[in-house]
DNA sequence: TATTTTACCTGACTTATGTCAGATGAACTC
DNA sequence: GAGTTCATCTGACATAAGTCAGGTAAAATA
């Protein structure tokens, strides 16, 4: 890809962003007064709503002291809407939960929420192209919180990714594409302790995903590597082959291979740029027409 | 233009892409915590860079309290960076200004925001797309914010507009365009007290414009309506031909004409909504092959 | 000229947030 | 089982930010 110089306006406009942005972001905290907590009981609150229960983990995730962090649990549990108790393994730990009613208040910040980013969809001409900018200013800010997460590839954000990979196929490839010719894989496959399918995560939202699909033939194949076109560029693909390559080694797998089609060629120069080689036709699939093996070093 | 209807996980987009900001807002707020002063501190000090001098002023435009805003300055003015006198014309009023140590805190401010904006775009694959999208983004949250400023055509604001407007007539005309050709105006013939030239600005950015050029035949003409492709969708292009008129009217002229080409149809559509009328050829230019006028009330 | 309004200042508060030094009790290590 | 490490809590403190009730002097108004 060649590297476009930005225009001299470059900076201004970034700036003007940030200008943009920033009142956007003040306007949206101020939204969460409203409810008449202040902001940091409110995250604190969301943190558990959204299934964290360890309070060490709420509070890296928060990034608050532990005596900030003890302050406002306390506030919450005054107003009845979580219970905390010790971990039942180690005691030391607490374990946070909603009540009720701290269910309730939840939902209620999560309405709010729903429908102020409804309300900035419903203003605009053209939602489409405002989601499109969303999701790259969302990748590129967010790109180091990118992670790689396993999942049953029948989850829903599995199924998210699934379904763009197999639109952008039917859109790339030349002859129509019927995901039902292709082999389909049986889920258990890629799951562990045959397989793995790991999908990459950004705030909520399935970026891009991979297989790694074990089979009875002696190797693994790598399958359904996707990546987001707001995410492309950022190494993501290259982050989701390491990923399936670790997964394969944790599970003792020595041999992978893939098949792949000429049309898709920025996925076979990155295989080409990892260590794969190409091999010869080891399946009858009608779809692929390039072919690789990768040797893993045993872990 | 049809409604598209946003796609299904819409909202968890919105959200997704509300959570990158705020955290990116985050790590920029904390950034100028770096140079030692509380944020509030650093907000005054560079609102007086920017060249606003009047207390009142300041105090509108960052939303503080008159208290809040007096410590503030106090503060700044015992750092020996701003210098406060009381206004020549009402003494009850204060201006501000900066001092050479202010003006080289504000000048590492702008450094540290343009080192910033320059640090997302150079990490980014495709800058051109990133800032397309800041744009875009920048356009929708901003957009009861974009003021109409009338500027004199050979402002750099304006420049930049009709730079765009020229290019992008160049690419939508069947034949190439050639500014020469096209009964230039003089600039004077667009400003006060003959005519008006005005542009949409949004936190520093110009986004449209709109050219009102005196005659001397009984009207005068609306030239060179353009709105930046971000900013489209938005109603600019209405409250830029708004303006136009008003300031005519300011002016006393009671007659509008203007000239444009079939290849153009939202403008078109856009003069037939607001009660402009089709009229014959008034002029050999060229390019135009569709003509306008409007009556106006008096003022 | 007397009264009211305006722009800003001051002092006394409150709240939110963050920091830090122990205290407590559980779990781990030798 | 004694010492160490760990997770959390508590109290004391600090700072940023905001609110509010007067106070002052200049300007506007009657």
């Amino acid at each position: 890809m060649p590297a476009n110089l930005p225009p001299p306006d470059a900076v201004a406009r970034v700036r003007r962003f940030n200008r943009a942005i920033t009142r956007a972001v003040g306007a949206l905290n101020t939204s969460f007064l409203d409810r008449g907590r202040p902001l940091g009981a409110a995250r604190v609150l969301n943190a558990i709503g959204q299934g964290r229960s360890d309070l060490g983990e709420i509070r890296a995730y928060l990034g608050l002291d532990s005596g900030l962090m003890s302050r406002l649990l306390r506030g919450l549990e005054a107003e009845g809407l979580v219970a905390t108790a010790a971990d039942a393994q180690d005691s030391r730990r607490r374990v946070v939960h909603l009540t009720p009613a701290g269910a309730a208040e939840f939902a209620e910040y999560e309405r709010l929420s729903d429908a102020q980013a409804a309300g900035i969809l419903a203003t605009h001409p053209d939602p489409g192209a405002l989601l499109a900018a969303m999701d790259l200013i969302g990748s590129a800010l967010g790109r180091d919180r990118i992670t790689l997460e396993v999942c049953d590839p029948r989850s829903p954000e599995a199924l998210r990714c699934l379904q763009a990979y197999y639109a952008e196929l039917a859109a790339r490839l030349p002859h129509s594409f019927d995901v039902s010719l292709s082999c389909d894989p049986q889920a258990e496959a890629m799951m562990a302790p045959r397989g793995a399918f790991l999908v990459a995560m950004s705030d909520g939202l399935p970026l891009g995903c991979v297989g790694l699909k074990g089979t009875d033939a002696g190797y693994a194949e790598i399958k359904r590597l996707w990546v987001a076109p707001a995410a492309r560029g950022l190494g993501l693909a290259r982050r989701l082959m390491d990923g399936a390559e670790a997964a394969a080694q944790g599970l003792g797998i020595a041999l992978l291979r893939l098949d792949t089609n000429s049309a898709l060629p920025e996925a076979i120069a990155l295989y080409r740029a990892t260590g794969w080689t190409e091999i010869a036709r080891f399946n009858d699939d009608p779809y692929p027409d390039v072919f690789f093996e990768k040797r893993l070093a045993q872990a």
